[in-house]
DNA sequence: GTGGTATAACTAACTGGTTAGTTCATTATC
DNA sequence: GATAATGAACTAACCAGTTAGTTATACCAC
């Protein structure tokens, strides 16, 4: 029925629909999400989802790919014309940072989905996350063999940097909803791109290098 | 974990709901969980947990007070005793991974939790939160007047050690679903506690260290 | 260019299984 | 026998998924 998400070729229901179900499924996760609630957004009819995408699991899978499933791409572009390794690691934290705010979904629907054990992750998802985890890698690699880095688990540094964004950006509301809060915490910026992924890379990079 | 028995005047009963319920909410988070489930693992019947607690969130709320209620009174006692504020700092995270280890369901229900924006977050418990910062902070601050330390954001440090950690112990099913991933990633150990513990004790030392 | 037909896109209304929460009778305990 | 605790059965609401039908557009034959 639907069409490999590469071609662009999705019309503007389906565009709508997708949407919609990013925003409701962000907000209120897999089984919390009602798909009335989805139509209701999208402005069509039930019926019309199940026509164009099908059942709630395929359009949850379809949103997922959606929302996380270039990143991995996005990061090696940004990184392919840099030859430092310090400044790639910087690069790296600076483009995730982007992505988580540029699409507020991911943060929340991430966090999801590995709390319930990659219960709706699609395997080609899985994939785009370990390739992002094996750039990594490679560029503390090569900064352990040019002597500026120690030896590290690049898994560890990927969940330290993904961990501290993710929750820092879906904290906000959180943040926001008690008063009693001192201001050191509660003044801080929504976006994370700027001040708080400066602030991230500084402390990742004093972390790795010798 | 337990309470010993003067302090807790909870009966049988109710512990074996409450423990049926943090386990099935932490599997499932609030919209998935099934009430007659918690009843059936409780070995109870569906009316016994309305009689004793009350609806789906008011056991939902008590089950999180008591899983994440008092993390804060736990590190501020191991801490009290410590003069330096290097092995503080390494106390704390020592004694966090610990917690994450001994209370599995910890990890998906606070993650969820977040990831909702905390929507059914008890007040009590976020206070415990900001507590568990707070302190933190102290120790961070302690450092940068005694000339050790570097000057920080408390809550970045915060959430870079609980992001990471929480994350590494909920993605473990996730890593043992794939099988074409590298041994070096799949090879890790599934306990926190030790060398993933110490490595990212090391790697904030590292951090905010001068 | 008119009538006929096929097809894609969509909708209102329905169905049947599920589930939170209730009721009330029954049992155990003191 | 009074009170606390539990069980079986029920109900009302909810919600994923279906159905049967409508509208709009395109295509084709004559």
């Amino acid at each position: 029925m639907d069409l490999p998400s590469s071609a662009g070729k999705k019309s503007v229901t389906v565009k709508r629909i997708l949407k919609a179900a990013a925003s409701v499924f962000s907000e209120s996760g897999f089984s919390g999400a009602r798909v009335d609630e989805i139509a209701k957004r999208a402005g069509v009819n039930k019926a019309t989802i199940y026509y164009h995408i099908g059942d709630k699991e395929k359009l949850y899978a379809e949103v997922i790919s959606n929302v996380i499933g270039n990143t991995a791409e996005m990061i090696a572009g940004k990184i392919k014309g840099i030859r430092d390794p310090e400044e790639k690691l910087r690069v790296y934290v600076r483009t995730f940072a982007r992505n988580i705010d540029d699409n507020p979904q991911v943060a929340p629907v991430m966090m999801r989905e590995v709390a319930s054990g990659g219960e709706h992750l699609p395997e080609v998802v899985a994939r785009d996350i370990f390739h992002i985890v094996n750039m990594l890698r490679g560029i503390l690699k090569e900064g352990v063999e040019k002597g500026i880095f120690i030896e590290t688990v690049p898994f560890l540094i990927h969940i330290m940097v993904m961990g501290a964004m993710v929750t820092y950006k879906t904290s906000a509301p959180i943040r926001a909803k008690y008063n009693w809060l001192p201001a050191g915490i509660k003044k801080l910026d929504d976006k994370i791109s700027g001040t708080i992924a400066g602030e991230i890379e500084n402390l990742i990079l004093r972390a790795v290098t010798k």
